[in-house]
DNA sequence: CGCATTTGACCGGCGC
DNA sequence: GCGCCGGTCAAATGCG
């Protein structure tokens, strides 16, 4: 062996011990964080189960059925919690019953997602990540607050259009009625494959979070639950109500965001994962 | 100037 | 048939 190839080799072990070093800290990352999501989930749960025992305590008082038309208080049946980006055309499969009979015509998809929001904005707007245009807005009898019709801003290509209206018990709740399934990708999901942005999409709870541990490689998602609680009756106390939900995923949203621990290991292991990739794409 | 929003008019379904 | 009501249209308006 001559002078240069034993100094490659050394080098070359250098960079092998550095990357099997910067593994394991990735590792270590991501077992961490994987602890952090588990406490995280523990944590909601154990306040999940709290809110369901003052809630279960503290039944809501029940609607006045005062309707004497078909009204919206017959599709709350099927409320169904949708995420706060309302990217969950996926449920409901019964409203067709509800809707206007028209023989032959397969109705879109309905779904609906509960926003909250500051009581003094005005604003009927959901942030859901897709693009709007307003084309209407109209006052209707069982609700003081207008509600504010939009159609996707890839009209006429995609059909889907949403009600937003603020709710009649919590004014500071948007009500987001979804027809229709987009047939275009999320402009998030563009953004994030493109580019940098953070695109964490919190769908419906509980969550279930899962790292892989196996390799420098971190997955997170928040799994929409697919439980039996979207059938719950108006009669009953609102113990899995969409309004707690969304208002329970948006603290914890919150929370994640603001935690400089959490937000930091993230960027460790995303840093670390990018910094792997590089080196072994220059090998 | 072009585009999005606003808002009153209009339309169609439904109940009486 | 009439009136009510939710949903949509489209001209007017606002905004960057």
């Amino acid at each position: 062996m001559d002078y240069s190839s034993w100094r490659r080799s050394t080098c070359l072990d250098l960079n092998t011990g550095a990357l099997v070093e910067e593994l394991n800290r990735v590792s270590a990352e991501n077992r961490k964080l994987t602890e952090m999501l588990t406490v995280m989930c523990e944590n909601y749960n154990a306040l999940r189960s709290q809110l369901m025992d003052y809630m279960s305590k503290n039944p809501e008082k029940e609607l006045s059925p005062s309707r004497k038309r078909k009204s919206e208080s017959s599709n709350n049946i099927n409320n169904n919690a949708n995420g706060i980006n309302g990217n969950s055309e996926s449920s409901s499969t019964d409203d067709e019953s509800c809707k206007k009979p028209r023989e032959g015509t397969i109705k879109a998809k309905i779904s609906r997602s509960y926003v909250k929001t500051e009581a003094s904005d005005t604003s009927l707007v959901v942030k859901d990540g897709y693009q709007w245009r307003k084309y209407g807005q109209k006052v209707t009898r069982d609700n003081p607050c207008p509600r504010a019709y939009f159609k996707c801003s890839f009209a006429p290509s995609c059909p889907v259009k949403k009600k937003v209206q603020r709710s009649v018990e919590d004014q500071s709740i948007l009500v987001a009625t979804y027809e229709g399934e987009h047939n275009h990708p999320h402009p998030s999901q563009l953004e994030a494959t493109s580019g940098s942005n953070r695109c964490v999409t919190l769908a419906s709870l509980p969550c279930s979070a899962s790292l892989s541990s196996s390799g420098p490689t971190l997955t997170l998602e928040l799994t929409k639950s697919k439980s039996s609680t979207n059938d719950i009756k108006p009669s009953k106390p609102k113990i899995d109500s969409p309004e707690i939900k969304q208002f329970l995923v948006e603290q914890m949203a919150s929370s994640l965001t603001k935690d400089p621990n959490f937000t930091a290991a993230l960027v460790a292991a995303i840093s670390g994962k990018m910094l792997h990739q590089n080196q072994t794409e220059k090998w």
